[in-house]
DNA sequence: ATTGATTTAATCGTGTTCGATTTAATTTGA
DNA sequence: TCAAATTAAATCGAACACGATTAAATCAAT
C-alpha cells in the first residue's frame, strides 16, 4: 500500500497501454488482410484507399485525404501504383487544373467482390456480434476524436 | 427488406468498418504523441520500444521483436539510431554471439520521467475512467488474439 | 570432428508515412 | 491588370515495416 510511484497511472506494463493495444490490435489486422490483398495485388493501405472510392468514386487528392488522414506526399505515388495497376485513373480536373480527381477504373470496381470476400473472412473470425463490434467502433472513434481534439488545442 | 446485398454486412460504409477505426485511433495516437516524443529526440516507434526496454531490460533483439511484433529488418535501424542517440547500447553476448542484447544507457533510463508525463498527458485528454480504458484495452487484445490465431490457422 | 541443419541478426528492395519544400494554378486586392 | 497570397498536388529526405536473402554462430548427429 505504500509504494506509489507509477503502478497507479498504468506504469511501464506495455499491455495496460491503450496505445499499445491499438497498436498491436492494428498491427493485427495488417498482418491478417495482407496476404489476402497479396491475392488481389494490393497492399493494406491501397485496400483502405479503394474502400473510401467504393464509397465515393471520384474524389479529389486532397478529398481523399481529408478521409483517409493522409496527404499528397503519401498519397501520390500510392495513388499512381494503384493507377499503374490498372484499378485507378488520374485526371486533373476542367474547372480547376490543380486539383486531380482519382475514378475507380472497370477493373478497379471488379475488385469489389474480392473486398467483400475478405470482409466476411475477417468479421467471421471475430467470433463477436455485430452490436458489439458496432460498440467498439464508436469508442475507438470517440477516442480519435478526443485525440485528435487535443492535439488541435496543443499546437493552437 | 429485399435488398440483401452487401448493406447487411459493414459493405462499403467506411466508418463502420472496424479495421478503419482501429487504423484511425492508431494514426490518431501517432499524431497525438509525434510532437511530445520530438521535444525527447525520439519517434513513435522508438517510444514503444523504449517502454519494452523499461518494462524488461537487457533483452535480445528477438525477444524485443516479439514483445512488439516486429522483426530484425525493422528493429535493427531503429535500434542502431537509438544506439546513436546514446539511449540504449548494443552488445553481443557471451554465451552466444549470434545474440545481441540490448540494454538502456543512464540516458536511456533518464527518458522515463518524460515518459510518463506524456502518459499523464494522453491519458488526462481521455475523460474515461480506468476501468473503461481498462475493458477496452481487453477487448482490443482479444481481437489482435483471435486474428493473430486466425493467421496462423490460414498460413498452416 | 566434420558435415548439414538451424538460429540470430543484419542487409536489401519495395512500399508507406510524414515534415518540409517546390511548382503550378487560382484567387485576392491594390 | 497585375503582383502577392493562397491552394493543390508533387517532390524530397528520413524513418518505419516487411518479404526475402545472407552471413555467422551454434547445434545435431553421425
Amino acid at each position: 500500500m505504500a509504494e506509489k510511484k507509477t503502478e497507479d497511472f498504468q506504469g511501464f506494463e506495455l499491455d495496460q497501454h491503450l496505445c499499445f493495444a491499438i497498436y498491436k490490435a492494428n498491427h493485427a489486422f495488417n498482418r491478417f488482410y495482407k496476404p489476402v490483398m497479396k491475392k488481389l495485388g494490393i497492399t493494406y493501405p491501397q485496400y483502405i484507399t479503394l474502400l473510401a472510392l467504393f464509397e465515393k468514386d471520384h474524389q479529389r487528392v486532397s478529398e481523399l485525404g481529408e478521409r483517409l488522414f493522409l496527404e499528397s506526399n503519401t498519397l501520390t505515388p500510392l495513388l499512381k501504383r494503384l493507377e499503374e495497376m490498372g484499378f485507378i485513373a488520374r485526371a486533373r480536373s476542367k474547372e480547376d487544373e490543380r486539383q486531380v480527381i482519382v475514378s475507380l477504373t472497370d477493373a478497379g470496381r471488379g475488385l469489389s467482390d474480392g473486398v467483400i470476400d475478405i470482409q466476411h473472412c475477417a468479421f467471421g473470425n471475430l467470433d463477436a456480434s455485430l452490436e458489439k463490434v458496432s460498440e467498439l467502433v464508436d469508442q475507438l472513434n470517440d477516442i480519435q476524436r478526443t485525440l485528435t481534439a487535443a492535439k488541435e488545442k496543443v499546437s493552437a
